[in-house]
DNA sequence: CTCACATCATAACAGTTGTTATGTTATTCA
DNA sequence: TGAATAACATAACAACTGTTATGATGTGAG
């Protein structure tokens, strides 16, 4: 096992105790705890608790792009978008995880600018990703040609968020069905 | 000045806190400094911090259910529905705290159960009302009757809750008009 | 073999945390 | 006036925090 292997199972440690105890109560210690050795692991492969956190974070935007970007390989046209959205979705209950602790790091960027901004620089990379598809189907005419594609690429991102955060509090009031329901009633409504 | 009032301005402070240096940052010691006096007069006012916490956001989310009802008197039909949702958005700059707040509070609560169960409860209550809403404007005829009611509550919940953070964290994506035409677009959709 | 280095454990550091107890001062009320 | 209580200050408490230094163990190369 080399050392990426190890540091990816300290920062997967790390996202354990962040989903079972919270982020801020999510200490070095704990971390080692979880992962069943000493903090020595811990400070070995990160310099910092912040580059732990960060680099715990990273894999969730990560794994969830690379989701999105696999989709949109095996599909065409609206449906692709649509499918693409759903990818970043908690359809199964497995998916709540990565919310969990996407949720728990926004609300611990609050008052710390310099993640702030980091997230900004992320909903900019998926703003991006949107634009592109959505000017696609702008251009074969499968999206009505009047729309504000940044606009609209804003708001296919609120959808997610609202429906992660939604699902993480009340996950008996979204479905899959119902959230596919309701991506696919935002996208139809684009529809030319 | 009474005790409430005074209770609400150690409240108030430690509001200004949680906004300027984020939630689990916001100690006794920070709030006692932010309001210039000692900690003697927070634990005084509040049992627990956790009482404390918890007061502090239940008055922004209280204001902004305050906010939406004043709307709900003044307004009729489809307009009324559109300018409850708009109650509970980050319009303007100075609204923007609230969802500081809100986000924070959000992001702290994973991990912790109690507080998921206050928030299920509180979006219980906005369901709710949202509900109410829905089921005036479909005796009506305003809005589709082949509309499942619980299901746009929720989709309305999750509009508010993703323009929300979309502000927070890229304020500068959404302007005011914007964040009305996605609301007027989400709306527009519902009608008959 | 041996030296260097990676891997990890242990312990100590100074700082911060919420909570509590004990003061001190002011206000209210009989 | 005096006694009681509210309103605050101060200080100490143990527990916990991230960071750092130092030591131990293994492992692989020359």
């Amino acid at each position: 096992m080399g050392y990426d292997d190890r540091r990816l199972e300290v920062a997967q440690a790390a996202w354990r105790v962040i989903i079972r105890e919270g982020l801020d109560r999510t200490s070095m210690r704990a971390i080692a705890q979880e992962l069943g050795s000493s903090t020595g692991v811990v400070t070995h492969y990160f310099r910092d608790k912040e580059e732990l956190i960060l680099f715990a974070l990273e894999q969730v935007v990560e794994s969830t792009l690379e989701a999105m970007r696999a989709c949109a390989k095996r599909q065409q046209g609206i449906e692709r978008l649509e499918q693409m959205i759903a990818a970043a979705l908690p359809l199964e209950d497995s998916d709540r995880d990565d919310w969990k602790v996407w949720i728990a790091f926004l609300g611990y960027s609050i008052g710390r600018d310099r993640l702030i901004q980091q997230h900004q620089k992320r909903y900019d990379r998926i703003r991006q990703i949107l634009y592109q598809e959505l000017a696609n189907l702008q251009a074969t005419k499968l999206i009505r040609a009047d729309l504000d594609l940044t606009l609209e690429a804003n708001a296919l991102i609120t959808l997610v968020d609202g429906i992660g955060t939604g699902v993480v509090i009340c996950p008996e009031q979204f479905s899959a069905e119902q959230q596919r329901y309701l991506v696919h009633q935002h996208i139809h409504a684009l529809q030319a």
